[in-house]
DNA sequence: GGCGTTTGCGTTAGCGCTACCGATGCGCTC
DNA sequence: GAGCGCATCGGTAGCGCTAACGCAAACGCC
């Protein structure tokens, strides 16, 4: 068990210079900073957090607000949330509100502000309910979007760029030599759908290919909904060679559809995702996706919340200016896009 | 907030009087335990359990090593188990060993030993893997694994009775008025899937119907393997009516290789799954399935540990008796399976 | 260059509880 | 009645951490 003394006397200062590193607090040169650091790093270093909280540093409790995830989300999230909550000591309080309605969702809330929550973490989709925010808002509670569509001035975000994943995996499409893509949108009352639906129509136009209004279907990024497009889709004259999903689900769905209708993937048709959860590869071919670093936004989503809380706390309870923190995605490649047989 | 002082002084003696009295230790006067007692109640007197863990009580670190679980499946177990560890205050470190090379698993274990676990809980499938138990055994630590298939009076154990929970299944089929019942098995090393099976055969052989050795396929568990089992099953020349997947996975992807042969589920075959993970109702029929109350095995296994912790330190590191935890799990009748049309 | 003011770090003093050891009193033996 | 064992309790000393202050050195400002 190593305690901060150790950390103390491996890094040559004093277990008091630890506990400001540690708790990220200024006034620390940074080539100390970085010597703690290694230390830290070096010896496994955790703070103790009974001793933490028995030293009077607020138990800092953050809620962790979900609602119907994709559990594959869910788990990856919770995961980097937990690891990052066991290096910072920060207690960690789920409450689920699967409810729809307002009111549920505004009592889930108030649950949580009882329970002593400092900060709310705001995984999707509850990142865009207007009711859990205000909740927050009125509480006055530091909160933290996690991929949300867009950044609204109003709360801290960490997400990725929706639009830009969107036009790169459209690009990839064109380039693998696609003309007629087919989109199947997600939810309309999620910003990232929107966000997704602008990159994919902005790669079509700066490739000068056309966008055939008949080749967009509204989805609403479940399964079924996905059945339901792709039966659209695939039952035009003209067929598309690929089929631009706003998330994995659906396109799931969408490979499903093809192989009832005879079509080969991606031999007849390229079936692509968003979000690389994990029935992007159980199914088969495994799809081609952009994924999300889903376990570092989470770390990055608690050290936000916890900054926020520190600073509020230190400033009378004024609110830390909203910080929009952009992760990098990534294009993942994988067997259910390829170029088209026949243009 | 009241302190121990407080109802020490309320109640004329020292603290560790009170302490003792809390702690329910014997040697001490019934007079002086009523006082303490009443002083305890009068102050509304609770413990604080930072500074208790931190007096060296019951500091617990309990490590969770996974392996490639279903996600569904981890984060259901997750939410149960921080669940539990905010009530009861202990921290969780979760560490990931993907490798499946023994060398790897043990490392993984070393790992949390060194970062000071005082037990270990084992979701699966890594509650049945030789190395991680070795190691874990040498390293002394308590240890409670969740979902094997069997019992084996070396390790405390949570999990369902899968030899049940499958012959119920299979007898829901058959009043179904099913006959020829395919089944696909699960990885032939984990134990789970022997109990499935012996329950599959159990039934079909109490209610007097010969269990086909042709409809009878090897699986492991995954979306692919489901894959290629369903292509048997359904290439033979007479169909079976029902397949009963040792899990959704393999069910799911059943349900996906009928469609592609035009087949109606549950029209034509019905098709059920175990576990009743995500994919069980993102998919079009939602499948029929078992389900584990993942959530409450999550939290008897949490308590479990700790009481086995507590016991190893009472009596000098000599391990508690291993427990065998059995839950209920439930039939989950959904769209995916119902009376054959033509028997 | 004197005098605040900030920056960077160490020192002290606990947070509330329990292990550990010692002190006391009482019954008992021989 | 001296010696012994046991039951019952109190005192002391931390557990690991941080709030609050202290104290140098560096930094402004006229």
């Amino acid at each position: 068990m190593t305690t901060i003394l150790d950390v103390a006397r491996r890094a040559g200062v004093s277990p008091m210079t630890v506990s400001r590193v540690v708790n990220g607090e200024k006034n620390v040169r940074p080539s100390t900073r970085a010597a703690v650091m290694s230390a830290v790093k070096a010896l496994n270093y955790a703070p103790n957090p009974a001793a933490r909280t028995l030293a009077g540093a607020e138990a800092a409790r953050v809620g962790l607000l979900y609602s119907n995830p994709s559990a594959a989300y869910l788990s990856e999230f919770l995961v980097g949330a937990l690891d990052e909550a066991s290096r910072t000591s920060v207690q960690i309080m789920l409450e689920k509100s699967e409810a729809t309605s307002g009111a549920a969702e505004r009592a889930a809330v108030r649950k949580l502000v009882a329970s002593g929550a400092a900060g709310v973490i705001l995984p999707p989709p509850l990142c865009e309910s207007e009711d859990v925010l205000a909740e927050l808002k009125q509480a006055g509670l530091p909160t933290v979007a996690v991929a949300s569509g867009r950044f609204n001035a109003e709360i801290s975000c960490v997400r990725i760029n929706d639009y830009a994943a969107a036009y790169e995996m459209t690009n990839y499409l064109l380039d693998l030599g696609h003309r007629r893509i087919g989109s199947i949108l997600g939810h309309p009352n999620q910003t990232g759908s929107a966000e997704r639906e602008r990159g994919f129509t902005a790669a079509l136009a700066d490739a000068g290919v056309r966008n055939d209004p008949g080749l967009t279907v509204q989805g609403y990024f479940s399964y079924r909904s996905g059945l339901d497009a792709a039966e659209t889709l695939l039952t035009r004259r003209v067929l598309p060679t690929a089929i631009f999903a706003s998330n994995d689900d659906m396109a799931a769905a969408v490979v499903s559809v093809a192989h009832r209708k005879g079509l080969d993937v991606p031999g007849d048709l390229s079936v692509v995702g968003f979000d690389d959860t994990s029935i992007a590869t159980t199914i088969w071919p495994e799809l081609t996706t952009i994924r999300q670093p889903i376990t570092a936004m989470a770390e990055i989503a608690l050290d936000l919340i916890l900054r926020e809380i520190r600073s509020s706390r230190r400033n009378g309870n004024t609110p830390m200016k909203p910080v929009d923190h952009l992760v990098t995605y990534s294009l993942v490649k994988r067997s259910s896009a390829a170029a088209p047989k026949t243009p």
